[in-house]
DNA sequence: TCTGGGGTCCTAGGACCC
DNA sequence: TCTGGGGTCCTAGGACCC
């Protein structure tokens, strides 16, 4: 059996652990540049306002309704997240950290222990909330797929006191039925709108659709998968998370800039400073990346911007993977040559780094170059020296910002110009960086933020 | 004035190889 | 009138998730 154990409006929850004051009352959380609502409290949800919206479209009605804003404090969130997966692998005997906010759980044999599955996931939930503060939700199901329908209508319906546990066949039918296909895990606008037109309106109906049509509507294998889930035969099993800390196939790290920007030096200074983000993730996952991406972005919104809104180069590294922030750096700016288009306004930019493998997995010398001093790539434009590995210097790097605090230490060409200071007129700000007009302290992660009590 | 960021999986076309 | 087939790699993009 598997379990969900979903964090209820996770990122909301997390400031009201540390500022009760805010309990009962609605309560927003915003995206990177106070751009977005991305989390909402109930009261919050019950003045009509959705996920995913933009601030600027509903900054009157939030005024009118007092409520609470936040921006995102990720390293708040992380904190918290990292301490509810923590005592889930304690407690579990499987883990899979599926995101910052939920986990699956392998349950086999729990009922021995704990009576039923039903009392350990009430367990569970009442752990995680005595040890964190944070309120969750828990489904339980012979497949993911309806484990997370499960978990859906425990959040739906609080008089089933936060767990559902879907043990026979009458139960899931019953699940099934209740649920819009919209919401079921895996359909989204795209889909919901086919299945409509085909008379699919619920899950249930939707378990009864066959393999055939599963396969040539909803994107393939993927389809046949799903549908055979909600039938109650599992497709995917359990993939466990080592020591909770999810370990990743590809990272990136991409921001909407916090004024539009033309000029190549400033989209090189957020591209660098992506860069060093990304390979920051990279040593502390203890992998190498053998794959770079760069993509910039126009902005989508704008009435007089066509498409495409973005463009994106990848280069599969000639000098084999490299955790290396200065060797990555060096070709993402090759690579930002090759995306530049002069005259044109730039909204966003991003980094994505694949081809994930532990270092010396993968080593390859290059025929016409040592792994430390790499040949330059083809196009003229592109014609450069590419930086050599420094992996003393990265862990040099790396220790002194984990000392010292984050961005204590950083390449030159991701620190702010002057000009740019004295532009902004406050210390570091970047003219790539965004809004953040209402974070909250890093309450768990930073010493001067640590709260007194009296 | 103002519209997020970080992921996964799958598909399709072109280049290139034998 | 005629112009292989099958495989892999690379790149780009679509759909979905939280």
């Amino acid at each position: 059996m598997y379990g969900l154990l979903d964090c209820n409006n996770f990122y909301v929850s997390c400031e009201r652990v540390f500022q009760p004051r805010y309990e009962g009352r609605p309560v927003v959380v915003l995206s990177n540049n106070d751009g977005n609502i991305i989390s909402r409290s109930a009261e919050a949800k019950a003045l009509g306002l959705k996920m995913g919206e933009p601030y600027f479209q509903v900054k009157e009605l939030l005024k009118q309704h007092d409520v609470t804003i936040f921006s995102s404090n990720y390293a708040l969130y992380g904190d918290m997240s990292r301490r509810v997966m923590w005592y889930l692998g304690q407690t579990a005997p499987a883990v899979e950290v599926y995101s910052i906010d939920e986990a699956f759980l392998d349950l086999a044999g729990m009922e021995k222990y704990h009576g039923s599955l039903d009392t350990f996931a009430r367990k569970l939930r009442a752990g995680v909330r005595s040890r964190t503060g944070i309120p969750t939700c828990v489904g339980v199901a012979p497949t993911k797929t309806l484990a997370k329908l499960a978990n859906r209508i425990a959040k739906k319906n609080p008089d089933l006191g936060g767990v559902l546990y879907l043990d026979n066949a009458e139960r899931r039918a019953w699940a099934l039925a209740q649920v819009e296909v919209g919401d079921v895990w895996g359909i989204s606008r795209q889909y919901a709108t086919k299945l409509a037109a085909a008379g699919v309106d619920t899950a249930a109906d939707l378990a009864r659709v066959s393999d055939a049509w599963a396969r040539k509507h909803l994107g393939g294998v993927v389809g046949a998968r799903l549908v055979q889930e909600l039938q109650g035969r599992p497709c995917t099993g359990l993939h466990p998370s080592e020591d909770g800390t999810l370990s990743r196939q590809s990272l990136s790290c991409s921001r909407t800039f916090g004024r539009p920007l033309s000029a190549f030096s400033d989209v090189y200074g957020a591209v660098s400073a992506f860069v060093s983000r990304a390979a920051e993730k990279l040593r502390a996952q203890g992998d190498t990346a053998h794959v770079l991406t760069v993509y910039i972005s126009k902005n989508r919104f704008a009435a007089n911007v066509l498409p495409p809104f973005s463009r994106s180069a990848t280069l599969t590294l000639p000098i084999g993977p490299t955790a290396d922030t200065t060797v990555l750096l060096s070709y993402a700016r090759a690579l930002l040559h090759r995306l530049w288009e002069p005259g044109t306004v730039y909204h966003k930019a991003g980094v994505v780094l694949d081809g994930l493998e532990p270092p010396g997995v993968g080593l390859q010398l290059s025929l016409f170059g040592s792994a430390t001093s790499p040949p330059p790539l083809k196009a003229k434009q592109e014609e450069q020296t590419i930086a050599p590995a420094r992996p003393g210097l990265m862990a040099s790097l790396d220790a002194l910002n984990l000392r010292f605090g984050k961005g204590a230490v950083r390449l030159a060409a991701a620190v702010p110009s002057p000009e740019h200071r004295t532009a902004a007129g406050k210390g570091n700000t970047a003219p790539w960086e965004g809004k953040a007009q209402w974070r909250s302290p890093a309450f768990t992660t930073r010493l001067e933020d640590l709260l007194v009590v009296r």
